[in-house]
DNA sequence: AGACAGGGGTAGG
DNA sequence: CCTACCCCTGTC
């Protein structure tokens, strides 16, 4: 999510250890670099989108934030690789993650390269192993979670998540230094398949208040709840519709 | 120019 | 509930 560029008609797109390249025209997708079996994964178009944008209309509001940005989708990332970019995301920009997670794909990944595009894998759990490095990565604080969670995680712990149901899962990711309820959810949504699950970040907060509660004051619980139950099975597509219709109005 | 607040959040007081 | 956290950027 934070590692893709576009160049000429190509959007380029490095996903853990492999980079391939994808292109949109006159409805068909183009790619090169993975099997239809992998995008198709990664972009969830295994998801029924249709049903999906009629189940979370519910109101004007949002009615207006599909009509605008349909065609959006919500990836399926690589969960290690999606777990440490958002523990680099608190107090942070987008700009300022992509440095973070090159930095530490410079330190600690292969190379790798295609297309004549060439880049670094992001290092495997375990592998993110010298406190300096990650700090020179620019990290700041959050360097002590990085090196935490690295220590902590593995591929079979990740794995397991997705078998889960979504409160235990999210309580299982809340256990980790550094990863409270925004994390968890961004985590549980955009790499393991938890479409129910609603990340309340500042944008949401300020959009939610305005439109759904008349600017009152209202707990970032509440907020979550409320959005999980209004919108239901699919309610994570519902928060990135309103996430950028909320980043979009001044 | 140089200080200063605040950012897609969390942990600890 | 409120602040510190590291560091970069936008603003006065």
């Amino acid at each position: 999510m934070f590692r893709t560029y576009k160049e000429g008609k190509w959007h380029y797109v490095t996903a853990r250890d492999r980079i391939f390249r994808v292109c949109q025209s006159a409805g068909q997708l183009e790619f090169q670099g993975v099997d239809r079996e992998f995008l198709t994964s990664y972009f969830a178009l295994d998801e029924p989108y249709p049903h999906i944008l009629a189940e979370i209309n519910r109101d004007s509001f949002i009615n207006e934030a599909i009509r605008k940005y349909r065609g959006m989708r919500i990836v399926r990332q690589d969960a290690w690789e999606c777990l440490i970019s958002f523990l680099c995301s608190s107090a942070a920009n987008i700009p300022k993650i992509k440095t973070n997670i090159e930095g530490m794909s410079q330190f600690f990944g292969k190379e790798i390269c295609a297309f004549g595009a060439e880049g670094y894998a992001f290092p495997n759990p375990g592998t993110i192993d010298d406190y300096d490095k990650i700090v020179q990565a620019k990290t700041g604080f959050r360097a002590k979670y990085i090196q935490a969670v690295n220590d902590a995680v593995d591929e079979a712990f990740l794995a397991s998540l997705k078998k889960m149901p979504y409160p235990e899962a999210k309580k299982a990711l809340k256990c980790l230094p550094g990863v409270g309820d925004k994390i968890a959810d961004c985590v549980l949504l955009f790499s393991l398949g938890f479409t129910g699950a609603f990340p309340v970040d500042t944008w949401m907060k300020k959009i939610l208040r305005k439109w759904y509660f008349n600017n009152e004051d209202v707990s970032e619980q509440q907020l979550q709840d409320f959005g999980m139950k209004y919108f239901g099975k699919y309610a994570g597509y519902a928060q990135q519709f309103l996430f950028m219709a909320a980043r979009e109005s001044p």
